[in-house]
DNA sequence: CGGGCTTTGTGAACGTGTGCACGAATGCCT
DNA sequence: AGGCATTCGTGCACACGTTCACAAAGCCCG
């Protein structure tokens, strides 16, 4: 058991719910709206408002009772939480398709997150121009990361190339690592990897779809309208 | 509660691992290898073994003990367990920046995910071309849907227009949505909606690089200056 | 200024997911 | 054929996540 861990740790669960809820604040807040409740703001989220209670109660008692949350409030809180105060610079590995595609992707800067720099390591596509970035070779990765501080790397690759990309990645520095290519990354423990996966997000709907079409060809599936929960 | 629903459900963790695990079987088949052991599928998924076991065993009792799994009937097993017997048609909403690169993204079709059309409001962009498939008006897509026998459809609009997008696929028959505008969609309850969103996984990072950076920090020390409001 | 209404914050119950540990089944070797 | 090494399948305990339900805490109105 690791001594220490307990400095206020935020469940998984809710780190991932946080963004979604900031990105409702921040579209409440552009339309005048400043004050807001748990029920309002779990209806938009799509949860539950007793998920949404418990998820801002990690943050802290931000919360009136009697009244909601103060929207403008618990937006900085819940930035200061996720570590949006400061911009975090990240570097893209493969400018094929998809590193073009997420180079070229303006809102990406915008939301605090601007493109250091595009790798790769076909000497062609070298020095060609991403949104703005020039592309330069995949050597000169540890400079980038070095000089412009990045944490996050983004492995835009081929499948064959991305394990590849990765132990880059590490070896110069970064520590989180954002993987686009369907291949499961092996890199050290104490590296952060989440993966975006177009082919498996299909496989699951195909399941849920094939799960469907089955049911009903077995019983004739007695789903009605949609039982609201009466309450009250 | 519903009445019953029991005919031999997986859970949804092992429905989001299996995708995984055919691609890694696939690759040993096409290695010349045919049988596995749970141990090293783990290995290459990344995950527990005995989780491995434990979510293969949902398909039923296909491996041999002392041996392991025959990796060709695994890969049918878990295949048709995920409905890939056969093609599932998509309709792709959107043919901006992100709806080409879908479109244009070969790896689609020859996965079973054949695109059986690209739509868009924009009459400008009726009528070009992309990845082989000339985009259509929106107005056709109950047309597309029905001709085409489409379940899954992929919204890759703007924001402000996802919602309108949902709805148009819900109303012409597709029961699955796969959503990458940065948007929670609000559908019926048997739609069953996966969400991509490159924003909300960089802000998973970013957090986790925050947490990194002030435990450095604090090392031990005692919480930030937050004044919290006294509740006793 | 007190009663009633609203909404938060959270303890507790429940459900889902994970991982260990071990019996059961199988192949191989002598 | 018997014993041994291997690996599956799964019961069980524990951790994590979700939801309910309600007391506490605030606002508003008469």
């Amino acid at each position: 058991m690791p001594p220490e861990r307990n400095r206020r740790r935020i469940p998984d669960a809710t780190v991932s719910r946080l963004p979604v809820y900031l990105r409702i604040l921040g579209e409440q807040a552009d339309e005048g709206v400043d004050s807001i409740s748990s029920e309002r703001l779990a209806e938009l989220a799509g949860v539950n408002a007793a998920k949404v209670r418990k998820d801002l109660s990690y943050l802290g008692s931000y919360g009136t009772r009697g009244v909601g949350y103060e929207v403008g409030y618990l937006v900085y809180q819940i930035r200061r939480e996720l570590g949006l105060t400061h911009d975090w610079p990240v570097v893209i590995v493969g400018a094929g398709n998809l590193g073009q595609a997420l180079a070229g992707y303006g809102g990406f800067g915008e939301r605090g997150f601007p493109v250091a720099g595009v790798v790769d390591v076909d000497p062609a596509k070298v020095g060609t121009v991403l949104g703005g970035v020039r592309v330069r070779h995949i050597d000169e990765l540890p400079q980038i990361v070095q000089t412009k501080r990045v944490n996050i790397g983004v492995v835009a690759t081929p499948p064959h190339a991305a394990q590849d990309a990765a132990e880059r990645l590490v070896a110069a520095g970064v520590t989180s690592i954002l993987n686009f290519a369907p291949v499961v990354l092996a890199v050290p423990r104490a590296i952060e990897v989440r993966k975006v996966d177009l082919a498996v997000e299909l496989q699951i709907l195909s399941y849920h779809e094939q799960r469907k079409a089955s049911l009903h060809a077995v019983s004739g599936g007695a789903a009605g309208a949609v039982p609201r929960p009466a309450s009250a």
